[in-house]
DNA sequence: CGAGCTGTTGACATTGCTCAAATTTCGTGG
DNA sequence: CCACGAAATTTGAGCAATGTCAACAGCTCG
């Protein structure tokens, strides 16, 4: 049981109004006019990079909104396995349980900036606009059809193709994808994180970012840094569904 | 794109308040007054073993309620790989997105009827009567859960894990768990959907259920019939997280 | 009784994992 | 600015778990 949201984590107040990545979020539902409910019961605090924000077995109080930065969610088994099931970048939202402990762990990838509401204020903020309720209903949706296409991932696809999805999804995240032009991704998490994202080692991400440099499907700059010079060689390549 | 709700499958009509599976499925939001208004909008369908309910590419024009029997969601690769990403019992939903068009395919595994309702009614009976849209809400987070668990077994158990993690959640699912005596599980599905399910093949499937057979874990009195005589140990030997 | 389907078993191939070491990157302090 | 140490990444060699291909067995339905 840790109480990560309370500590070394400086909170922050911002006008929603202001919020970046408002039309993202949740808070997209909102009225303009009536922002200012929502700013009422929300906070802010940021988190460093490799920080906990809770943990699976943490008390469910609050639901938090992702403002800046990378958060990876995660799921253990006793013997320390880790499964990551999502990235999350600004504007997703994480924490909301029907129990009352969460159901996966959430650490900060890099710098992170979450919108935090006690659910209990968020209970009574979807009384009051049910519009909210709708968005959080599509929200849920539009995760649960990731989740199965993960799944589609992790129990079909050979390590080649999960690198190559994971890049494209990345890259269709960030990008319009025109089309022909090339693509250059940023990767905040480490190899780590993406061996426990597509249920592969380190070793196997590695050997198959080598192995897709060698072919030309991809260029390195760093370790952190993708260049997809064509995205539809890739796409061909990934097993598209 | 297919039709097959509207062939080979015939219309029933039930009362709603009849309805042996109420309290589990959508429906339960629904005032026991206001059953007539959920009459009105629903018809029921049958479906053969085997039989398509719907598949990815077609257009999402109705919702359904499992009324009976057993439905396999899945999603194809281009090249016919498959993963299952979830069987459903009575009482489950199926069919909700945002989109026009369904998220993943369904097919009846065993003798199946649905309780159909279009689209466009949901969201009127969902403007009318908010406590649906709680429960739909409650009902997508739990489906959510349900796929981060399975995104941990795929990506990181073993295939005997697998296995083991299969049939205590069937377990689960049908009886309380009483603790120390012993289940007997029905298997309606085939090697080959438990196979897709888990991201394993038939062969490895079979050897698993053999090897735990001689283990003593599990016993195989047919193909169809699994009994689980001590739910601690195979507990134990399921990397329970 | 035979055809066909589903499930099981066997032999072998292969993908991806494990263990180990080399290399690169990056932050820190001199 | 450079040197050092720690951490992350890459590479290598060997191996184990699981997949592939093939044969066989058992059951169901005409």
């Amino acid at each position: 049981m840790t109480d990560a949201h309370n500590h070394s984590s400086r909170s922050l107040s911002q006008a929603c109004e202001l919020c970046s990545v408002r039309h993202r979020a949740m808070c997209a539902a909102v009225d303009f006019e009536r922002l200012g409910e929502l700013e009422k019961i929300v906070s802010h605090r940021q988190f460093a990079p490799g920080q906990l924000i809770f943990e699976e077995s943490d008390p469910a109080d609050y639901v938090f909104n992702v403002s800046n930065g990378d958060v990876r969610l995660y799921k253990l088994l006793a013997d320390g396995r880790r499964q990551i099931t999502g990235f999350l970048r600004p504007g997703d939202f994480l924490g909301l349980v029907k129990q009352e402990a969460y159901a996966y762990g959430a650490e900060a990838i890099d710098a992170v900036e979450l919108c935090c509401m006690r659910i209990v204020d968020l209970e009574r903020l979807l009384r009051e606009l049910p519009a909210v309720r709708d968005r959080l209903l599509d929200m849920s949706r539009d995760e649960l059809a990731a989740a199965q296409e993960q799944m589609l991932l992790l129990g079909r696809k050979s390590a080649r193709e999960k690198v190559l999805s994971f890049l494209l999804m990345r890259a269709r995240n960030e990008h319009d994808l025109d089309g022909g032009e090339a693509v250059t991704l940023d990767l905040p998490m480490s190899r780590s994180d993406i061996a426990d994202y597509l249920g592969l080692t380190i070793e196997t991400v590695s050997r198959t970012f080598t192995s897709l440099k060698e072919e030309g499907l991809i260029d390195l700059p760093s370790a952190q840094h993708v260049v997809l010079p064509d995205i539809d060689a890739a796409e061909a390549a990934a097993s598209a569904d």
